[in-house]
Parts: C-alpha cells; structure tokens; sequence
DNA sequence: CAAATATACCTTGACAGGCGAGGTATATTT
DNA sequence: AAATATACCTCGCCTGTCAAGGTATATTTG
C-alpha cells in the first residue's frame, strides 16, 4: 500500500462515483475491482467504503436497490443519479486544478 | 477557494517542508508565501499551519529558533533538518506515484 | 463431514488532521 | 484613538478513515 489515509481522504467519494458512471455495482465488487485496477496498491476499506455510500445516498449521488439473486449471499447494487453525475464532474474539475496546485506547492 | 480540506490533508506538512528548502522561514511568512503562489486559491489556516510544525518539530523533520528582531513582532524561525529532507523526498515519490493512481481510478 | 475460505452485507467507536473562534503583543497607518 | 498589519498561540469541534467486531450463504479443502 502506497496511498495513505490522508491522501486518499476526499477521493473515495469520487472514486466510487468514477465505478458507477460505468454500470451499476455493488460492495464487494467495487472494492475487488479498485484493487485489481491499482495492482493492489490501493484498497478501499469495508467501513470507509459503506461510510462513503451513506454519504452519497444521503447526498441524492447515488440511489440503491437490492439484486435478486437466487444463490449466494444478496447483493445491495448502487447506481448513479444525474446529480451524481454533475458532482463526479465538478469533482474532476477541482482535481485536475488541486494536482496543479499542490505541484506548484511541492516546487 | 478551490482545495478543499479533505484534499489538503495529507499534504500540509509536505508543502511546508518544501517551503523550507529553500530556505529558512517563519509561520506568517509561509502562510503569505502560499497564499501568493497560489493566487489566493490555497490558504493554509494559521490553527492548520501551527499544529503540523508541530508534528512535524515532533517527528525531527525541523528545528525551530527564535529571530533576533529588535523591532517588531518576534519571529519563530524553523529550518529543515537531513530528515525532513528525506522525509521529503519520500513524500514526492508517494505523490508521484498517487496522483497516477488516483488519475486511474478517476479514469 | 468439519473446518476453512470466499462471497456478501453491516455497525461501533477510536483516532487524527483541518480549522473556526478565540487569545496575546508590537508597530504602523488612518 | 481606532483600525490594520505583523507575528505568535491554544482549545475544542467536525469529519473521514479504519480496526475490530458482527451476520449469513456457498464452496473448497483436509
């Protein structure tokens, strides 16, 4: 693990976000995915992870349905609002300009 | 304003080490020197800016001296030390190597 | 077949950094 | 005389991360 706490506080939001605009997910496998796409470098915790889809269902972000599978465990799918979609953009917006800014910071 | 607090964290005690580099300053100075840099767009608050001189006083990464200033206010001066100065050069790598992470994750 | 592992969900409470709000003191400007 | 600028500092709140714990189902392994 190379990214820290502190680093990666502001971006799980955003990250999460990121997953949705692509399809629906749900826990589990957005949290399997993130490590697999980092090489395992980056892992969202379970409780960060659940913290956070609070925090954009509470936001109107996000939305939530349970999947019908018949076998194994249910699984809690999320999926994207417009709102969300704006909030992923202004997100992106303030990224790229925070990067420059801290660079410019760091020398 | 455009770096918000959850972006800014994590890298305060960097951006004041690099600030160090170049030479030996003071809190108000620093403060003033970023606010320039940045036009006005990053602020580093002076609650902010005075507990991670002390994590970082703390941690060995500076050393603090009074100014012999005969007029005015008193200055609290702080130089970097050979361990801040790798501590540095860590958190650059660390950057580097978020900011691609963080850019993959965003897609 | 019992135990371990994988899939899937969730909560609680501790911790740490940012910062609003407040304070002190000196010098200059209005 | 009051306001502003320079310069320092502390207290306590807020919020996001996460360790540790929990539940339930399905599969693999010894």
């Amino acid at each position: 693990m190379s990214i820290t706490s502190d680093i990666l506080r502001g971006h799980t939001e955003a990250i999460i976000l990121s997953h949705l605009l692509e399809q629906d997910s749900y826990g589990y496998q957005i949290n399997k995915d993130i490590m697999r796409k980092t090489d395992n470098k980056y892992e969202l915790k379970e409780a960060t992870l659940y913290s956070a889809f609070r925090r954009l269902e509470q936001a109107g972000y996000i939305r939530t349905y349970w999947g019908n599978e018949t076998v194994g465990a249910r699984r809690r799918y999320y999926s994207i609002t417009e709102e969300g979609r704006k909030a992923y953009k202004s997100y992106r917006r303030d990224w790229e300009e925070a990067k420059v800014t801290i660079d410019q910071l760091l020398k």
